[in-house]
DNA sequence: CACCATGTTCCTTG
DNA sequence: CCAAGGAACATGGT
């Protein structure tokens, strides 16, 4: 479930469902998840403190909350990994088999699911030091992109999945933005011209925000069952609308033909990961 | 059974 | 030290 627009869209899901609420009680059901964190440590600290905001950085989440007692401001860090996914239930519903970390709220229960435990909920704020500039934030222009490219001879769909480079672009709308800018997946990053590296950086910046606005029409339920749960899964499930359908353009196609030039789409895997492309619209 | 999966980190090799 | 490639993590879907 997690790219950027995915991140931003359960972000702006939650936030204002968490904002004021006050934690109860936390119930780690996979330590694995805390990272470094210590349950005992988690536990003190978020019990008893209020969620002030919720943000987002790269595919992070940030969530803010502020402790009577303590007094202090205390941030939660999350990732979703490949598979997780964070929604309120009802106080006492059941609980999904691969609930990791449950925050008991008054009236419901804010719950971290992740069928594969790739992702993370902890209080450390390391690895977001790392992470390269918001991609539709100001900072990530046709210049400093060209900048960060050159120092590199590695395939620009490799760079693409760089989170210091530019953070928030995964494996999905990496494809979809070298697409639409008419970029092999394999060029060298340190060969894309100064129109092809500008045009890229406004495919990936148009890309991602379709993708959220795409989230923003779709109404959330996460609690449902996965396969009716659209907004999370990148389609060719079945029943699919045109709406549906058009919105990712070579992702998970291969074989089908290019919706601009009929060309059958194709897979090759870079750095163990699968890359669709057009081998007429993205010639090398 | 085989292969694939929206991500990241660690290890090895050069 | 750096770049690049691959395995590992853990579970489920097709």
């Amino acid at each position: 479930m997690p790219e950027l627009p995915e991140v931003e869209i359960l972000v702006r899901h939650l936030a204002p469902l968490l904002k004021g609420k006050k934690v109860r009680a936390v119930e780690v059901r996979r330590k694995k998840v805390l990272g470094r964190t210590r349950e005992e440590e988690l536990s003190r600290t978020l019990r008893g403190a209020t969620f002030t905001d919720l943000t987002r950085r790269g595919k992070y989440l940030l969530f803010e909350l502020r402790s009577p007692v303590q007094k202090n401001a205390v941030t939660l860090v999350g990732h979703l990994g490949m598979t997780g996914r964070m929604y309120l239930l009802a106080k006492n519903e059941t609980l999904p088999k691969h609930a990791a970390v449950v925050l008991k709220l008054s009236e419901h229960q804010m719950v971290y699911e992740d069928a594969r435990y790739f992702g993370r909920l902890t209080l450390e704020r390391g690895g977001l030091d790392k992470l390269g500039p918001e991609p539709l934030g100001d900072e990530f222009t046709a210049q400093y992109f060209a900048a960060a490219l050159k120092r590199s001879g590695q395939a620009i769909k490799v760079k693409l999945l760089d989170q210091t480079l530019v953070a928030g672009v995964g494996n999905i709308y990496a494809s979809e933005a070298l697409f639409r800018a008419g970029i092999s997946p394999r060029r060298p990053a340190n060969k894309l011209s100064a129109t092809q590296t500008k045009v890229l950086v406004e495919k990936i910046r148009e890309v991602l925000k379709e993708a959220i606005r795409f989230g923003s029409t779709v109404p959330l339920d996460y609690a449902g069952d996965s396969k009716k749960d659209r907004l999370f899964y990148y389609g060719g499930i079945d029943d699919e609308s045109d709406f549906y359908q058009e919105r990712l353009l070579v992702y998970d196609r291969r074989g089908q033909k290019c919706v601009r030039c009929r060309t059958p789409i194709k897979r090759l895997v870079q750095a163990a990961r699968s890359t669709f492309y057009c081998p007429s619209c993205q010639r090398a």
